[in-house]
DNA sequence: GGCATATAGTTGCATATACAACTCAAAGGA
DNA sequence: TCCTTTGAGTTGTATATGCAACTATATGCC
């Protein structure tokens, strides 16, 4: 009786309300707009933004880029190391025997500089599609 | 010379302004919150979400809630083949032979009761991370 | 010095995502 | 009817994600 409806209300509730619902569609829908404009460059938007991180921050760490993107360390592992058989990094040794230094390549500076028309096209979509 | 500074403008500009970076960074640390608060039931939070799709749809096909939460359909196919083994939901066949009918089964209606106050918890953590 | 602990990154395993190519079934046209 | 096209899902392959457990190095305490 009642008890059919508690499901019911649990999920209405759930599903209008829920930022983690919202949060994962936007990532769905947003990223894909970037992936898609870098795609001719035969890179990821995620990638890309980790490629960002390190010009900005200068010469770093996984560690450092982990901490200023919220990433967690296997996942940026792994991340990097893609990278680094794509050509856009290089991963050398860091200030002592535990640690890494990240270096960009010429190459991953050249993507870097022709992403940016393509960045601004998907940043465009992406105001677009937030209003 | 001016050159040497062209990448970190574009850089610059990229890091701080793409929507792309914050969706992203905004979802591993808004999904985790969720995926934390759910561990104990055994089930993801884009499983709860997908359980709690169909309660609200009722009896739908996969292609109704793909389009439902902007899921790519192979993305789709294999959520619910995982819930599936879980035992979560039940996959029958559909109104033609091309397409299915989803069925949410009593132990994946007891989860969606159970998961209630747990993602009442990190609702509010989310809301309080957000502002 | 030697042992406990902390730090940096890797690896095993599993989920989540999506493009491309595929199967199979339905619908439509000649 | 046959053939083409469309529709619904699956499968191959690859990236992205994160927890747990691991290796290896560094640090601190005794």
């Amino acid at each position: 009786m009642a008890r059919d409806k508690t499901i019911e209300r649990v999920a209405d509730k759930m599903g209008e309300e829920c930022i983690g619902v919202r949060v994962r569609l936007l990532n769905r829908v947003i990223t894909s707009l970037y992936d898609d404009a870098f795609r001719p460059l035969g890179i990821t938007a995620n990638q890309i933004s980790i490629l960002i991180s390190m010009v900005r921050k200068g010469f770093d760490t996984p560690g450092g880029i982990g901490q200023f993107l919220h990433m967690e360390k296997s996942t940026l592992s792994r991340n990097l190391d893609r990278m680094r058989k794509s050509g856009w990094i290089e991963i050398l040794p860091g200030e002592d025997g535990r640690s890494q230094r990240l270096r960009i390549t010429p190459k991953g500076n050249k993507v870097v500089e022709k992403s940016l028309p393509l960045w601004r096209s998907a940043q465009n979509k992406a105001k677009h599609i937030l209003g």
